[in-house]
DNA sequence: ACTCACCCCCCCAAATTTAGGGGGTCAGAG
DNA sequence: CTCTGACCCCCTAAATTTGGGGGGGTGAGT
């Protein structure tokens, strides 16, 4: 871990960072602060929209964004699929790269003038909305391990200040709506897999009553009018998730 | 319209179509056999997928497709918009470009080589699966009309097939999972915005008791424990939209 | 003429949810 | 130190849902 003093020095860029206006000036800006090549923020999902779009600023070369979208290279690209199930940061060469699909992408990454190394941010937020950053770099991996050691408590810095933007890009000024403990997305989750409350209860070692009561309370803080609203509009904003059951 | 005769004459050209191997290779075929630019599928969604990501395939300018992708143009895209909400093909100039963001978008299209003149052929299919098929060309408008005018049932062939082709790369080998009936959308529908039967019996002009049978049906093809878990399954496949409600 | 899929209606007993009402702890703020 | 808010826990009566069952009807395709 660097020091954290370093933070302070930094104060005045991450200053200046949280004032630009968009997030590719911040994208630019970091690159050049810090000598990365490629900067890239990528949101896992809008809320409920209709149409799939996933939302994604980066500085990589149009080729790759294409190639990238049109081959559903985030189904198999290491780096997306862990980046939205861990939650510590980490070295692209940490993750698995030892799969077929995985070898052929990362090769045609490459073809594509994108090193090999980088460094992955993973950001939840209270609201539990998933997002990626990530920094590229043609650096040899030990060089870019050494440059991480030393700066990443400022690129989680960053990755929160692109974060922010992104969420007041796309709801507007910040967050305001009401977050769910643990225990209520715990339940919603459960009936949402078809479970009922006496179920859930032996379950999460709890008793049926207070299942209902947690589901209760998340029905209300979600504003609805049934449970059965609530379940579509905690499914809407990914805040049920099977695979983190339990 | 032209005439149906003549898909006849192209059954060989359709057959040949479906048996490529890949959607790249038949949006290769369709723009040389009907002299188009560009053709572009483009399937809003991945069924319950946790990272959202379109299925795009088109022979568009990477450039093009970077810059539509990291500028979110989906949603100021009036093809794209509409294509997901109207269910009949049209040209694109009978859409509604007047918005200001619409010229910007539309400038900016052109900018990057892409003509005015396209064709929008929407197409669902019996599991409520949206996607949209554009043809475009830098053909002057007139023209352009009246080429449509004479291949659009053929154009409406291609779509299908190219979107048969993407579902199987999808989900494999077609389809076969149980597609709910009008009805039973539009009970799941109310029931998830928060109504209870009798309430949706009145909006529909039915008994609840018929309400009730069909999210009961509805619940069992979907092969789930609890009408909760039928919302869910139902909010995460998209069969649920608040704008398509009564 | 037949089946099949869809549409529509009803009943009932058992189980579950809903909407109230109680509690309690613990941390941080004033 | 009290207070507030967030979390956790439990209960009951009334209302609703569930999972069975029973009827109808149409229109399309074989």
């Amino acid at each position: 871990m660097g020091t954290p003093e370093l933070t302070d020095e930094y104060d005045r860029f991450f200053d200046e960072l949280s004032r630009m206006p968009d997030i590719n000036s911040c994208i630019e800006a970091i690159c050049s602060e810090f000598n990365i090549q490629f900067v890239t923020y990528h949101l896992a999902f809008h809320e409920g929209k209709a149409i799939d779009s996933p939302y994604v600023r980066t500085n990589y070369p149009a080729e790759w964004v294409s190639q990238y979208l049109t081959n559903d290279y985030v189904e198999i690209d290491p780096v997306a699929q862990n980046g939205f199930k861990r939650a510590l940061p980490c070295l692209w060469s940490d993750l698995d790269w030892t799969a077929e699909r995985s070898i052929e992408f990362k090769n045609d990454a490459r073809k594509h003038g994108i090193g090999t190394s980088g460094y992955l941010i993973p950001v939840t937020d209270r609201k539990r909305r998933r997002a990626i950053v990530n920094f590229a770099s043609p650096a040899k991996e030990s060089a870019w391990a050494k440059k991480i050691n030393t700066i990443d408590v400022l690129l989680l810095e960053c990755a929160e200040i692109l974060h922010r933007k992104a969420i007041v890009d796309l709801y507007g000024r910040e967050d305001e709506k009401p977050a769910l403990t643990p225990r209520e997305i715990q339940c919603l989750n459960w009936v949402a897999q078809g479970k009922d409350a006496s179920s859930i209860g032996l379950i999460l070692g709890i008793s049926e009553h207070t299942v209902r009561d947690y589901c209760k309370s998340a029905k209300h803080k979600l504003g609805c009018a049934s449970l059965y609203q609530a379940i579509h509009i905690a499914t809407m904003q990914r805040l049920i998730d099977p695979d983190s059951l339990d």
